[in-house]
Order: structure tokens, then sequence, then C-alpha cells
RNA sequence: GGGCCCGUAGUCUAGCUUGGAUAGGACGUUGGCCUCCGGAGCCAAAGGUCACGGGUUCAAAUCCCGUCGGGCCCGCCA
């Protein structure tokens, strides 16, 4: 691994030489960490250590003399990539041999191309990494956008690092939600559907949701007393009285038949619930309705993230576990533990005294000493939850996985320790370990919170259209002389770059607020401008047919050159740091400061005429470089990186 | 009531796991740069009580305790 990560061999060079010396000076001390960083400021090296302020507590000498001390040994002895070592104020600052670095960094680049920087994984898992799995009972939304977004990074990112990656959407059909949209569909008599299908949904569910809620709000606020209560009531039914307008606006003969059809129903409540119970059990009928608009669905999003190319090995249908048995195989299977009982005609998990019987209270749940709440598994109608099935769904994902990657959002925390518990419990061990959910903030937007339920979001196909529209006017204005379908092309990678790079720029625990401004303006959003130093790099190999034969690495002076070269070589230990900690957001930042460090690079230094022969050679390899590992870098994140824009 | 997350210039954001030298970057603002490989660019300037108060330490944005703001969760919803 090291001889494919060239930052990391000069790091590892400073570790050992360190603690060669110390071992000699100061044979007694245990080190406990040798952190290496970066200094503040070149001029203090490229690598630095505080390591005399620690020695200096034990041998009460001030870390000044230590470090000399230090210094003197360390230059008796022979280096490979380090330059020199200084000390200044108690630091030992080492220096890289530089051309050394560059020549190594280059020649690897060169061989390995495509998979420069991959550096593969000594423990290569099976990994299953579950994301989107939105409601297929409406249109993507930007919500559910950077979810996939993420996901998606994070599983190219995982096959880049050797593992054995499936990608799983997890359908969940079963539920209240499309239920809602299946007895919507029904009262408009199963018209076929014309516009796109997630979105034509979308507008069922959120019509038949608000005729639902108007009627029963209605007849709550009849029989209320309480003053409060009622005015509380009063202002939902405002609420949903406005997104009423707002649907008769868009499909008035549509919504007006829904309204008619739940008012004349006698309890539209006990309908939904049928649906929910006959889906179920199989029953035929339910079955044909619910499966039809659920495809209809997916049939939606994928032509959505089709677009964003995000794709799925494996598609899960919630459905299947319950139909084939495997839902109450596991119920059966919890019921025989202690740590289930019957409340009210209800199975519940006793999921405190699970985690703390089994010793994982503390791993799990953390370190308070609050009561876990209890989970229900089984209504007393018999039904499911969603959490249970749930189980039985991750019993499956780790008959194949030795790790499971849920993209959830941070709103299913507690759902998601309760599940960890129940495999547990179950005997699956590897879960403690290897069941990780990656939590997500969400997307929210400026004047008003998204919801589904009152039809108040942007979708996913707004947001690339718009971001792809904009893409292709800048285009436009640039590149007159590119064909139509070329200009479209770049367009399409320019802006839905933009949208990928927004999302995941900002560290999954941050809430997003979204705002158009910010996506849309491409002078601030960092993927054109990377798109851009990448383009630069292109054109410039594009426009010589010269091979550089004899670099001369040595001539590398400037420090502009300097600072790209330590950049370049730091892409194999940003891309492994990335990679097994999950944080695609390194890779967003990292390239980011290539693209800074090359654009300096670019304006200042000249590569095709350059002073002379060896010089411009020379360069020409640093900016081959640079293009091969933006184009990985972008990769991973799914962005991608047209030569032209 | 309990638990978790977030708080860094006018705005957005990195750094917090593993304490270290002058807190990086972007937008916006101000001023420069196209006889030179693509100006979606480069250079420079102004702008900070790292929410607040204690503590630990030679050293705190980072660790600990407390306070205040914002969010999420604690459902026979998903």
């Amino acid at each position: 691994m090291l001889d494919e990560n060239p930052f990391g061999s000069f790091k590892k060079e400073c570790e050992e030489t360190l603690k060669t010396v110390i071992k000699k000076l100061y044979p007694e001390f245990q080190i406990q960490k040798l952190v290496l960083e970066i200094p503040p400021n070149p001029q203090y090296g490229d690598l630095a250590s505080s390591i005399c302020f620690e020695l200096s507590k034990t041998y009460k000498e001030n870390p000044e003399t230590l470090a000399s001390k230090i210094l003197n040994e360390i230059l008796k002895l022979k280096f490979n990539l380090i330059w020199k070592v200084e000390t200044l104020r108690g630091y030992i600052n080492f220096f890289v041999n530089l051309p050394k670095l560059a020549e190594q960094t280059v020649n690897l680049a060169e061989k390995l191309k495509k998979e420069f920087g991959l550096v593969k994984t000594e423990k290569p898992e099976k990994i299953i990494v579950e994301h989107t799995s939105a409601n297929p009972s409406g249109p993507l939304h930007v919500g559910t956008a950077r979810n996939a977004i993420l996901g998606d990074a994070l599983a190219r990112i995982l096959t880049a690092r050797g593992h054995k990656v499936k990608r799983h959407f997890y359908v969940d059909d079963v539920g209240r939600q499309v239920a809602i949209v299946a007895y919507g569909y029904r009262l408009l008599g199963e018209p076929k559907i014309k516009e796109k299908p997630d979105k034509w949904l979308g507008f069922i569910y959120t019509a038949t949701n608000c005729a639902v809620e108007i009627k029963t709000l209605k007849e709550k606020i009849a029989k209320t007393q309480n003053q409060e209560e009622l005015e509380r009531l009063k202002r939902r039914l405002d609420e949903y009285a406005a997104v009423a307008v707002e649907l008769e606006s868009t499909h008035k003969e549509e919504f007006y038949k829904i309204l008619d059809g739940v008012n004349s129903d006698p309890n539209p409540n006990q309908t939904i619930e049928k649906i929910i119970v006959n889906y179920e059990k199989g029953e035929k009928e339910t079955k044909r309705l619910v499966r039809r608009i659920v495809k209809e669905c997916l049939k939606g999003f994928r032509e959505t993230l089709k677009k964003a190319e995000i794709s799925f090995d494996s598609w899960d249908w919630e459905s299947s576990f319950v139909w084939s048995g495997k839902v109450w195989e596991a119920i059966e299977k919890l019921k025989k533990t202690p740590y289930t009982f019957t409340r009210d005609g209800a199975l519940v998990f006793n999921v405190q005294l699970a985690a703390e019987t089994l010793g994982v209270k503390q791993k799990i749940f953390g370190e308070s000493l609050f009561e876990v709440p209890q989970l229900v598994l089984v209504r007393s109608d018999g039904t499911t939850l969603y959490t249970t099935r749930d189980i039985a769904y991750h019993l499956k994902k780790f008959e194949w996985a030795d790790r499971v990657v849920n993209v959830v959002g941070v709103e299913q925390k507690l759902a998601q320790q309760q599940l960890k518990t129940a495999l547990l419990v179950l005997g699956v061990e590897k879960a403690l370990n290897s069941l990780i959910h990656y939590a997500y903030e969400l997307v929210k937007l400026q004047d008003y919170r998204m919801s589904r339920r009152r039809g108040k979001y942007i979708t996913f196909d707004e947001l690339i259209d718009e971001a792809v529209a904009m893409a292709l006017n800048e285009v436009s204005k640039r590149s007159l002389n590119l064909p139509e379908k070329q200009k479209q092309k770049i367009a399409k990678a320019v802006g839905i770059g933009a949208i990928k790079y927004t999302m995941l720029s900002v560290s999954a625990t941050k809430t997003v607020v979204f705002s158009w401004d910010k996506v849309l303006n491409f002078e601030a959003n960092a993927a054109p401008y990377i798109q851009y130093a990448h383009a630069r790099a292109s054109s410039i190999l594009r426009k010589t047919k010269i091979k550089p034969k004899k670099p001369d690495y040595a001539l590398l002076q400037n420090p502009l050159e300097k600072q790209l070269i330590i950049k370049l070589s730091m892409f194999p230990e940003v891309f492994c740091e990335a990679a097994d900690n999950l944080k695609p957001e390194l890779l967003a930042e990292y390239s980011n400061s290539l693209a800074d460090a090359f654009n300096a690079f670019y304006n200042k230094l000249p590569v095709l005429k350059a002073e002379d022969k060896a010089l411009r050679d020379t360069r020409l390899k640093l900016v081959k470089t640079t293009k091969i590992v933006l184009e990985n870098a972008l990769n991973l994140l799914g962005i991608k990186t047209p030569g032209k824009m």
C-alpha cells in the first residue's frame, strides 16, 4: 500500500525516523501517539511533530533543547523521501524531497491511470449500501436527493476501495402512505397515467390525504368542547384548506372527484386501514391495485435516478418479506425470547431489557442511563410495523453481507438502534459493529418546511432540470462553436455535478437549507470550478503531441509547483481516509483544493511555452497527473469531468 | 421530562475522532490582472469574543462540566 501512496511513504518515513531516535535517546519513553501534522506555513516544512512538548513533561527539559538533541540524532540517519529536517520553537519540521516525491507520484499516476489513488483494502468485505428508499407514493424530492447522492458516492467509494458492494433500494410498499394513494386512485376509477407517474401519484397522495384530513378534522371540530383544542383543530383545517386551493388549481377535475369520493365514504380511515390489512394478507384485488401503483411510481424514480446516473443492484420489496413468511418467522423467534410480552393485544419488544441482558446497552445507546423505549412489533389487529419488517429485511441482508450501511435520515436513529438490538437477540452478532446507520440531516427550505403531506416540496426532477438548463445557458455563452448535442452533454455534467457537490460538501450531520441560489450560482459552487480546472488541463494536453521523455523533477522550484505536487501526492491517503471513515466530504474538499493549486499554477507558469524543453516536459507531466487525479476524485463522487466546457 | 445533533466574519462552510505554530475556503464588498496554454480564472485588501461561562493543560475551536439559542427523536407512523 505504501508503494501506492507517495505522501504516505514520506509520512511513514518521518514516523520511523522519530521513533528510532526517541527509542535511542529515551528508551523508557512510551510513545502514546505520534501524530505528524501539516504545518500552518510551508516554511515550517511539509510535516511536523510536536512530540518534544510531550517529552518535556517527563524529562523536565524545555522542548527546544529536546528538539535540538533529537535533531542531532536524526541528522546521523540516511533519508529517502526526507530532504531535510529543522527545529523551531520546539517543533521538529520535516521537509520532503520534492523531486523524488514528484517523480513517484507522476510515475504511479501514469502507470495506474484510472486506478491511481484507489488503494485496495487488505480486508475486502461484502457490503450492502441501502440508500434512497423513498416512499413510493410521490416523486423524489430534494431531501431524498441528498440521500441518493450520499449513498451513491459511498457505494462508489467503497467499491473503489476493493469491497464487494451492492446497492439496494428498499421499496416501502406496505404501509399507510401507499394505501392512501391506492384509495385515491381507486376513487378516480383507476385512470391511465399520462404524466410522469411518480409526480402524478404524488398529486393523488396529497389530494387524498388532504380530503381525508379535512373530513376528519371537521368531524372532530363538531364534537370538541374544549376551546383550546378547538382552536388548534381549526388552525389545522385552515392549513389543509389552503392546500386544497392549490390542488384545485392544478388538477381541478381529479381533485373534486377525490374530494367527493372521500366525503361520501362514511369512514375513509377505515377504508384505508382495510387496504393495509388486505395488502399484508396478500388479498388478490388489493395486491393488484397496490402493486400497479408502486410499479408505476418506481418507473418514475428510475427515470429521475438515471438522469443523475444513480443505479441500484436490487429493489427489495417490503411486501415480499411479509408474504414469504419471513417477518412472522422473525416474530416467532423473538416471541420465544424473554424480551417480548403482550400488551392490549399487541406484541411488544422490551428493547431496554434485551440490550442490558446482552450487555450492549452502552455500545448501542450510549453512556446515559435513559430508559430505551419499547417497540411494538405487532399491532392488536395482527398487522406488523415498519421496524418489525425491517428486522426481517436485515436478517436477509446479513445472510450475504459482512457489513450493511443504511443511508437513512437521522430522525430514524432510535428505530435503527432498536433494529440492531433485535438482530443481536436473533443471533446476528456482526450487526453490533457492522450495521451502520449513516445518518444524514434533512434538507429544509428557507421559508417553509417541506411536507409531503401538504404537497410542499421541490422535486429532484425540477432541481435537475433547472440546474441543467442553467448550465446549458452558461455553456452556450462560452463555447459557441460546439455542436448542440455536445453542449447538452456538458450542461448535464455541469448542472448535475453542481447539485451533487452541494449535497456532498456539507457534513451529513448538518442541516442543509436549500436555496436555488446556492445550487445555481456556478460562481460560488465548487463543482464547475473543479471541472473547469480539469477542462484547462485537458485543453493543454489536447494542444500538444509531445510525449515528455526526459522530465527533470529538480527543475520544479516554484512554490506553486511544489504546492501542486504535494496535493497530488496526497490523493491516495485522502481516498483511504474517506473510504474507511465513510466521509465523502473529504474527497469533495480535496478536489476543490487540488483545483485551487492547479489554477494558481496554471495562471502563473506556462507549460507548453515554458522556458526550456525539460521544464516543459516536466510541467506537462504535472498537468497530466492533475487531470488523472481530478477525474478519479470526482468520479468517486459521481461527478463527470468533461474535457471541454 | 429524558436522549441525540448543530452553533465558527454580513451569508454559507472546513477543521473537533487523535489538543500544538498566524482558525482554512467560498459568496458578497473593495482594488488590481487578458501582446501569454480557456477570465466558469488569477492576485491583493477589509471582515472573527470559534454561542456564552467555568475547568483540565506548557498549549483548547478541538477534551470535561454548566448555561443559552436552533433542530430531531421518545407513536399499535414510516
